[in-house]
DNA sequence: TTGTAGGCGTTATCAA
DNA sequence: TTGATAACGCCTACAA
């Protein structure tokens, strides 16, 4: 059986399609008690259900966000082996969900923009992880939907943010290690882009240092990609290659998995040997053995507050200036991977 | 400035919507060679995207995939934190991509029918993860759509099915326990519910038992959810518990690291004193320290075969029935988690 | 309070 | 080989 269409509800219930869409839109006091009534009885009875192509093509409104997350260079696979960004679209859906709107997810294929699928699909909105190059961003621009961008540092009014203080956080685990008397502390990242969050947690490592009066040694600084093969590859080096490096600072949890590992190949102990911090607190840190000590940021919250963000964008139109970008707290999770090594045992 | 539209780009050329209409859709030899250049010529120079909600409207067709995972039943957050999905989904979202489709991600609310949302957005598909209550197939089959099950063992000829021998990894992952010197093995596991993969893991770990002559215990069975926790639980349980029990396989990697690390807290080492193998390979179970041996499935793969069928079935329509299910190969990834005890040292 | 009718951007039928 | 034009399902002035 053909689907029942609003002039089939209108048919059954007696009245014209512009009073169903009435109800349908819910415009106030238009509608006799009476009507409205009838209206549902039909719409319940001939199992209704409106067709959002339809509705998008005249309200221009499609009730559909998209989500962008980053994909690998290689296979082209979204990266959601990071768990990382699993988290944050679970948040996301869920508000999303919450508030009526359903998410395309997907990812970017290189070179091409997005202009296309946001304009295909009428999306209302977009939610944008990782970062790209500016190219992609004036393109985006151009589309003039709300966009909001996680875990970014690109300086322009036209976008809404939501991200944690990333420097704050970079000095934050820093400072943990020094004050459980850590002197000389590798950094193992991924690659410091310009503006990018790394940059930013780079930037804290070193006031850290620099307020505890240490010294900054570029050497310390292992600089590669985010990914736990880094951190493996850097642990084993670290551990194989005395440089009286008593602690190291990942700026990723999947990094520090790497770098615990690496170390424990090469038969040193963590934390007895090497302190270890990483940041983000993925579900496998707490999971892990050793424990990890991270600093944490509630992600899913995060995707949650990215698309609340969102929607408040689309829905009101106009927010005001404060309200257009949202900073989520930090903490320090204490775990089993750092030691303190002042007190003497 | 406004969006060009078809008309817009008509005009351009010089040419009626029609025409437009027929290179948009490639209708061989239908237009001339000169106006097809035109027609081009002005979709460039206007910036032409087709809408996708005046296509869909028009052809019932809309180049969208629903894909539901399930969700956790208190915060009904997504059930990605389970690193099992996020690879699924990052496997379908790309195959979907190349093809030409984009994905709607999203769980579906306790009691609630998808049968709206699938309506609604003119889904051409939908690939479904988890298991869900029998009513909710049926009102899924009255979208008549073609639905894609991953992971389940539904008897229902209108479904297509990807999935894994589940049966065939349960005995797999015994008998390797076995074949190692294991003769009292228990088994911990998510719930054993009729026609869920987990009841079939259960058959193989019971048929490889008996294969062995081993008796079955159903007391060494820990029935529960498919969890971190739930493993850490047992794996306290048992090493606190003397009962003579050597190996344990838990029907997922997730119980599987649990039950190591609760072992552990209890003094206990793996593989030395209690063998563990899992089932999935998500990636932390490489991560992991030890790491864990395992029943691998190609995830990825699977969400990529899981689209790849789907599509099929939407645009060829009709499928021979062997085609209609496909089955994975599994593979005993041997690591770190399991002892060899028969070999005396 | 309700109905009429035009239009949203596209496709597709039928003529030309 | 091309062009009018009627759908598709819905919304919304405007009229009644």
């Amino acid at each position: 059986m053909r689907k029942a269409t609003i002039k089939d509800v209108a048919k059954h219930a007696g009245v014209s399609t512009a009073t169903v869409s009435y109800v349908l839109n819910g415009v106030e006091g238009k509608v006799s008690q009476e009507t409205v009534e009838k209206i549902y009885k039909a719409i319940k009875e001939l199992n209704y259900i409106q067709n959002f192509s339809a509705v998008s093509l005249v309200k221009k409104k499609s009730r559909l966000l998209g989500v962008i997350i980053p994909q690998t260079e290689d296979c082209k696979q979204l990266l959601l082996e990071n768990p990382f960004y699993s988290e944050m679209i679970s948040g996301i859906e869920l508000k999303a969900r919450e508030m009526g709107y359903h998410i395309i997810l997907s990812g970017v294929d290189k070179g091409q923009s997005y202009l296309d699928v946001s304009v295909q699909r009428d999306l209302d909105g977009a939610i944008i992880m990782g970062i790209y190059q500016e190219r992609f961003y004036e393109e985006l621009k151009n589309v003039k939907i709300p966009i909001v961008l996680v875990d970014s540092y690109i300086h322009d009014k036209y976008f809404y943010k939501v991200g944690i203080d990333d420097e704050f956080g970079g000095y934050l685990a820093t400072r943990h290690l020094i004050r459980n008397g850590h002197k000389k502390i590798a950094l193992v990242t991924g690659s410091i882009r310009k503006d990018g969050v790394v940059e930013k947690r780079f930037l804290g490592y070193k006031k850290a240092l620099r307020e505890a009066g240490l010294f900054y040694n570029p050497d310390d600084v292992f600089e590669n990609s985010v990914t736990y093969q880094h951190g493996l590859k850097i642990g084993r080096f670290l551990s194989e290659t005395p440089r009286n490096i008593t602690a190291v600072f990942a700026t990723a949890d999947l990094i520090a998995l790497g770098v615990i590992r690496g170390m424990i190949e090469t038969g040193k102990r963590v934390p007895e040997d090497y302190s270890v911090i990483g940041f983000d607190d993925i579900p496998i840190s707490r999971i892990f053995i050793p424990s990890l000590t991270t600093i944490k940021q509630d992600i899913g919250d995060k995707g949650a507050k990215a698309a609340a963000l969102l929607i408040q964008a689309i829905e009101e139109k106009t927010l005001s200036e404060p309200t257009r970008e949202v900073l989520l707290t930090l903490d320090v999770i204490e775990r089993q991977t750092v030691k303190n090594i002042s007190i003497k045992d």
